[in-house]
DNA sequence: TATGAATGAGACTTCATTCAT
DNA sequence: GATGAATGAAGTCTCATTCAT
């Protein structure tokens, strides 16, 4: 059933996003989603490829929701806006989810192929990275640079509204927040 | 010999920044540095001890360096500068100990104990931060939150130089950076 | 399948018997049980859990063979010969068995658990040594001083007939071992 | 210096009257009698010779006692009496020498050659075995039978009498211990 | 004699994976 | 597809003993 394999996937994040990867036995992922041991490699052809798996349902699930955000957004401002919010606001309600992108970000067990998968996804998203990317050329900012610090600021917020989620609440905060990270990148 | 134990702890460095904490077996760190497997655990009580005092190891030299570089400024945008420089070049020329920094920011085999070690060290340092907090608190943003963005965005220019290290080399990028940095909490 | 288990119980219990527990490793109780190293850890979560519960068997099963000695007499002279007779004979027929047991009797890796498991099996033997405690009692003696004694009479007892079996197909001897056990708490 | 060797002797006695031989690392027993792990081995080429060395003391330790007290007595009963006596006191004056001499009754870390020292210790303890043994035989009893149930009685008081030290000190019921030991052997 | 850092064989245990049912 | 007993390589750590100082 497909049951099985959604629970082992719920099951699996639940548990790496607590103890990460490598100190989490495959048999607890089992029992934990209330299957045999031998039903993981059913569904798996190894931990690694669950892991694999994994990352690409919990990327795809974000993306989602940032290309949605982009879709009601005109402006190019107003598109920022709407990334920038829509990543906070995923992070802060998909938090195993978020943990365990962050956690794997530089992981080895991701194959590229895997993170390759995630890139060509979304064609919204993509025509967005790159409007981004022509103005920052025509400011004479490294695109990647840019990109970089950009997602780092993002990463940062969450961090601090993950630790103080009644500030995330008021909205004098959240545009304070907000305001540091658009400064960064305009006059 | 102190020389044994300094040999293991640059072999963990260096394994551990390559394949991570986990994916590195006591005996893989006793033979890169060419003592036996059971002189580890006569200079540590653990492999989770090792860690622990790596961590403590690459923290003092990384904030060492930070110090200098703030002892050498006067105005605080001095020292937001030579902080900001200090962390990029140390981190550069510190590949392995920046890698192993990171990847243990959240890390739970570095204990509490170890990461408030590292807290208590430097006057000069906790004096800085507090000078900085004050600023924040007077423009109305809260300390920790620019503490956690700042912090992000460093780490995301560290990020981008080391993948662009041509650039780091080239003052006007350097600049175009810090620009970005500074922009982002002033007005 | 149930014969690993029963295997491994069986071959620890040779190997206890013969090395101690401390010098038997693991390895060669799997090996000598014909299983694989991982085999002893599905079945016992540990080497101490193994030997409780090697010793549980093999209490219980003395306990059985004593119970059934008791049932067939009348007299509490006779239990007590009854007794006497069957704890000397399961001993020269259980030689592993009886030595693993002399060996745990003070030894602290049995745990309090275990010994209490072992007391609550048989309400025939525990309604047996509140009769004989009774008639200690009644005689002034304090039970649990000839409850010690009377225990330490039979070991050595065994101990003897161990060295000598042929004497104890000699029904003269073990006549007079019994008379010597029995005159010890008779006027 | 032969402080070190009787620091090492008593530390170990302690060690193992507590954990056992083989749950006691040399390196404990050096840290524990105040001295280098490097020391031990100056004095005993092993650790097993320590343990033999310690058996050996404690064993003429206490011999000595039991033959001081049987000197002091006349006839047989008296001597009797007085080695019970003498063995009780010795267990009790002397816990973790009579612990340690039960923990290795069996074991086989003491060499057959140590063992034999000891018997060969004490004419005066000779000539008193040889006694009862020839009274037995006239009374048709197996000497060896005899010697081994003694023994294990004795046993079985101390144990009695350590768990319980106030009954020991009440004379009625020392007496009455007495009685029943006696009992076994006489008419 | 005394020291204690160093050694390395070997102990217990874990766990991804297989396969007969 | 589902089960879970079984596997055995590999991991962390212990400890009796040595030897240069």
């Amino acid at each position: 059933m497909i049951d099985k394999r959604a629970a082992l996937l719920s099951s699996a994040l639940e548990l790496f996003s607590i103890r990460g990867y490598e100190n989490t036995p495959t048999s607890l992922i089992s029992k934990n989603a209330g299957v045999a041991t031998g039903t993981l490699f059913h569904h798996f052809s190894s931990k690694e490829e669950l892991i694999n798996q994994l990352y690409l349902d919990c990327k795809l699930k974000m993306m989602q929701q940032i290309e949605n955000s982009i879709k009601a957004a005109k402006s190019t401002d107003d598109k920022i806006k709407a990334v920038w919010e829509a990543m906070i606001r995923w992070a802060l309600e998909n938090e195993e989810r978020f943990l365990f992108i962050m956690q794997n970000k530089r992981n080895s067990y991701i194959k590229e192929e895997t993170r390759q998968q995630v890139k060509t996804q979304s064609d919204e998203l993509k025509a967005f990275i790159l409007e981004i990317d022509n103005l920052n050329t025509l400011r004479n900012l490294p695109p990647d640079l840019i990109a970089e610090i950009s997602s780092s600021m993002i990463d940062g917020a969450i961090s601090y509204f993950r630790r103080n989620p009644e500030q995330y609440a008021d909205s004098k905060i959240r545009e304070a927040a907000y305001q540091v990270f658009k400064n960064a990148f305009m006059k």
